[in-house]
RNA sequence: GGAGAGGUGGCCGAGCGGCUUAAGGCGACAGUUUGCUAAACUGUUGUACGGGGUAAACCUGUACCGGGGGUUCGAAUCCCCCCCUCUCCGCCA
């Protein structure tokens, strides 16, 4: 949620800041709206107002006959309020859901840009193997070593499902596990479980809804929904909350499985484990105080722990500074990681080789408007909180570049240094 | 899933149609007194959105007693729906 008095001092910046984000809001609607309301809500006020002096009045007479009278009188005036105060609500309620749409302006440093084809290369880490023998991709090597079966995850939960067995399974577990300790012990982020099935509250206030309502999971029976992401209940875990800025920043860690529809991407990556609807990712969320300057730090140091992680799995990789037609509606700025996948490299642009696996993202205090998180300064003065989010890890989409890198040339896949505590000193798979 | 009891300000707790601009207490803040602390006394004490004011101070309107509707001239109080908490029963990893 944008500040609306922000937005009626200076439009610009959102009737731009919705064209550079390809989102189709009319500012000019909304302000219209807006004065259309503070009428309509100055006059209900007024005539209440009246009404409320003649109500009281009522009460201090004791002849009945001259109660009677006088009640009559306001009833008049009754209606008069009423119709104004319908009209007040509706128009308020008109402006609440336009306002939910408007986009966060995104930064003066983002890149402008229509989509994800015109995201920046911010640099680039690591050194790409290259194979003495012909790579195989990540779904012909587990199938080969019999470690994962996406006939039965098929056959019992549907397209993009999957099951990983074995020696997968323990991986996938391994690197959930390696993240997870290094973000709490190294660190210093607070682990929390979340709930993965929230009320439909949470998802506004997060963001996720109403813009992206179609990719989440609906049980319709309790009214709930399934999460994309622990981002959700992570930065909805002090919802509606006043927090003190001495508790700041809070720092908090969760691994969850995340559900998503995939609605809209039908065709694409439609086999293996690249997207999937179900999958498990150890999130970060910072909460922190109402500062430009702090919030930056904290996004550039979440996104430090997370090429952290691929160093230390060896994994090459990019980070991507995405633009202002990829960052989202609710994010002033975003930095995605991808890392190198070998199969998917079309042998020509260096580009293709690289998939998505990693996101943090910065949204001032667009989350804390619509979730009500606030926290008292120094002043004593209410304050709304910043929020950040990253990607530790996501997995099983990780596993494609750890197999596809570690690959041998007879089929076998040899676990990463920093995994190897985590499968009980297991070096090599198959 | 069934039965019952509840949800009031930062906290406790009264109020059950108009003397409530929510009693009283606790806490917090300010002042007085005081060698210092404490105590005592006095005063202040929320949020959101408007209007006025050059800004702050301040003045003013509306709304808020879990949430949403309704009855009434007037609702914390009466009615309906929903949410949450607690107790008991049932079921259950």
């Amino acid at each position: 949620m944008v500040d609306l008095k922000d937005l009626r001092a200076d439009p610009d910046k959102y009737r731009k800041g919705a064209a550079d984000k390809n989102v189709g809001v009319d500012i000019d609607a909304i302000l219209d709206l807006d004065h259309r309301q503070r009428d309509s809500q100055q006059a209900f006020e007024t005539l209440k107002a009246e009404q409320n002096v003649a109500s009281q009045a009522i009460g201090k007479l004791k002849d009945p006959a001259e109660k009677k009278a006088a009640a009559a009188k306001v009833g008049e005036l009754k209606a008069r309020v009423q119709a104004a105060e319908e009209t007040a609500k509706q128009l308020t309620a008109e402006m609440t859901a336009l306002l939910l749409h408007v986009p966060q302006p995104a930064d003066a440093e983002v890149p402008v840009g229509r989509d994800a084809s015109q995201n920046v290369v911010a640099r680039h880490w690591g050194e790409k193997r290259s194979f003495d023998f012909k790579p195989r991709n990540h779904i012909e090597l587990a199938e080969k070593l019999g470690i994962v079966n996406f006939a039965a995850g098929v056959r019992q939960a549907g397209s993009r499902s999957y099951m990983l067995v074995g020696a997968l399974a323990e991986l996938h577990q391994a690197v959930l596990r390696y993240a997870m300790e290094t973000m709490a012990r190294v660190n210093g982020f607070t682990q929390v479980t979340v709930p993965v099935l929230v009320r439909e509250e949470a998802m506004l206030g997060t963001g996720f809804f109403p813009a992206g309502r179609e990719q989440a999971y609906h049980v319709t029976e309790d009214n709930l929904f399934l999460t994309g992401s622990a981002e959700v209940g992570l930065t909805a875990l002090h919802m509606a909350e006043t927090l003190d800025e001495s508790q700041l920043p809070l720092k908090y860690t969760a691994v969850s499985t995340c559900f998503r529809r995939e609605a809209g991407t039908y065709g694409k990556d439609t086999s293996g484990l690249y997207r999937v609807h179900q999958f498990d990712k150890v999130e970060q969320v910072v909460l922190c105080r109402n500062d430009v300057e702090e919030s930056r730090h904290w996004h550039m140091t979440m996104l430090g722990y997370s090429e952290n992680l691929l160093q230390a799995l060896k994994l090459p990789y990019r980070v991507i500074q995405c633009c202002t037609g990829d960052i989202g509606v609710k994010n002033a700025a975003m930095y995605d990681v991808e890392t190198w996948m070998p199969s998917r490299f079309d042998g020509k642009d260096d580009a293709t080789g690289y998939g998505e696996t990693h996101s943090a993202s910065r949204l001032y205090d667009f989350q804390a408007r619509r979730l009500n998180l606030r926290y008292k300064d120094k002043e004593g003065k209410l304050k709304f909180c910043h929020t950040l989010n990253n990607t530790v890890v996501a997995s099983p989409r990780i596993l494609i570049p750890i197999l596809e890198n570690y690959q041998n040339a007879d089929g076998t896949v040899t676990v990463p240094d920093v995994l190897r505590a985590y499968m009980n000193g297991r070096e090599q798979i198959g």
